[in-house]
DNA sequence: TAGCCTCCTGAACGAGCGTTTACCTTGGCC
DNA sequence: GGCCAAGGTAAACGCTCGTTCAGGAGGCTA
């Protein structure tokens, strides 16, 4: 079953609409994808993915060198998506830092509202990689962190951004997690049939965290 | 079982200071506790946990019906006294939403820093439970949001509070969902080590969600 | 001292885990 | 056809899990 020899291998991204016409490989992926988020990594067998995408369990080591590669190919891939979607928000917004931090937020946020189940999974699981899997894991985290940390940083020092202060110092490192720890965690809760879409969701987030940040209205 | 007799059960909490005086109920709490916090409730074996406060794994079963009833009795303990402090915080605050909404987040925000890993468990292993013992759970955590959903919405109508709109309306629940996200997770990095102390994460975090809701400054 | 109660030990149980292995089927190519 | 590689099956491996249970140590009370 699911025999396919032709779908190249070349040709971008993969279509999830066609479920039967996937590659085992890739039905792999969306079935850990779905159990783990589900259910957890630790608790989701190997038998339980081969039989939700119709194989036994001795089929997953043709394609994956163990349970655990296959959780941090899956979390890598969001990652590094994750990481180049963000990157790239903020170069093509313009030299404006409230700019720049409103289009990281909208890109971040409807993107974990969208993929919420890699995100959540990503975000979730990390902590079963064994430590020299998880190195570049937590370096793209940190790498989108710094982007936020320096979009706060030039807008304070361009004075269109006053965020709260402690004891008159600025925290941006601080500030930048709690950020981003509420745009992340909208993938915890945020369900398609809700009262928010994913733009309005982006909206709500873009004008909380601009509030935060104390960004100046106009210059 | 359990049964005490010495260490009155009606004065206080248990200290966590003195380790060898500790009744064994409370070494196993503790121990599970720190593991659970520490690698995850699927992964830590009870024989861990009992080799963790010196006793073998049999034990275990005198004092808890299993591993999962133990996990429960953790994570209600501390969700109780939670949704407890959180609901004495804002009655002692006065009728200024702003006040009670301040009130609220310093007492939410310097618990989780504190206890920390007892947040950290009680967020992140509920799942593990079946759903008999989580619906409690939830009903607290139910109880918790709506208090700030309440704040939100006579602030809103005193006209002290202008949080964002979405489409011109206002979704307090979503917005009362992320400020509570945020404040959560602090047990997710905050660290004694850090560069701020409870109090000033808790004054950080206070102005952040004032900053949100848009409170006006004074009367 | 005898009896009882509490609590612990240490071995055992059955189940389920990730992974390995031997073998089978299929399709393309000479 | 014969051969090969890819990728499947099903059984088995060694291991660890949560839980149970018979038995024993130690401290009360009578």
């Amino acid at each position: 079953m699911s025999k396919r020899k032709t779908v190249g291998a070349g040709e971008g991204l993969p279509e999830a609409t066609e479920r039967e016409a996937r590659p085992p490989v890739e039905a792999i992926r969306a079935a850990a994808f779905a159990q783990f988020a589900e259910r957890g990594y630790p608790v989701v067998t190997v038998r339980d993915i081969m039989k939700a995408c119709g194989l036994t369990q001795g089929a997953l080591y043709n394609h994956f060198k163990s349970k655990d590669e296959l959780l941090h190919d899956i979390i890598a891939s969001t990652q590094g998506e994750l990481e180049r979607l963000c990157q790239e928000a903020v170069k093509g917004a313009g030299a404006d830092p409230r700019a720049q931090l409103a289009a990281f937020v909208r890109v971040y946020v409807v993107r974990h509202c969208r993929l919420r189940i890699e995100a959540l999974v990503a975000n979730r699981e990390i902590g079963w990689l064994d430590a020299a899997r998880v190195s570049d894991i937590r370096r793209s985290r940190r790498a989108i962190r710094d982007i936020v940390v320096t979009i706060l940083t030039r807008g304070v020092e361009s004075g269109v951004f006053d965020p709260p202060r402690v004891d008159g110092k600025h925290d941006l490192k601080a500030i930048a997690m709690a950020l981003l720890d509420q745009c992340t965690h909208v993938s915890m809760w945020y369900g398609p049939g809700g009262d928010l879409a994913e733009e309005q969701m982006a909206k709500l987030y873009t004008e909380m965290v601009l509030r935060v940040v104390g960004a100046r209205l106009q210059d």
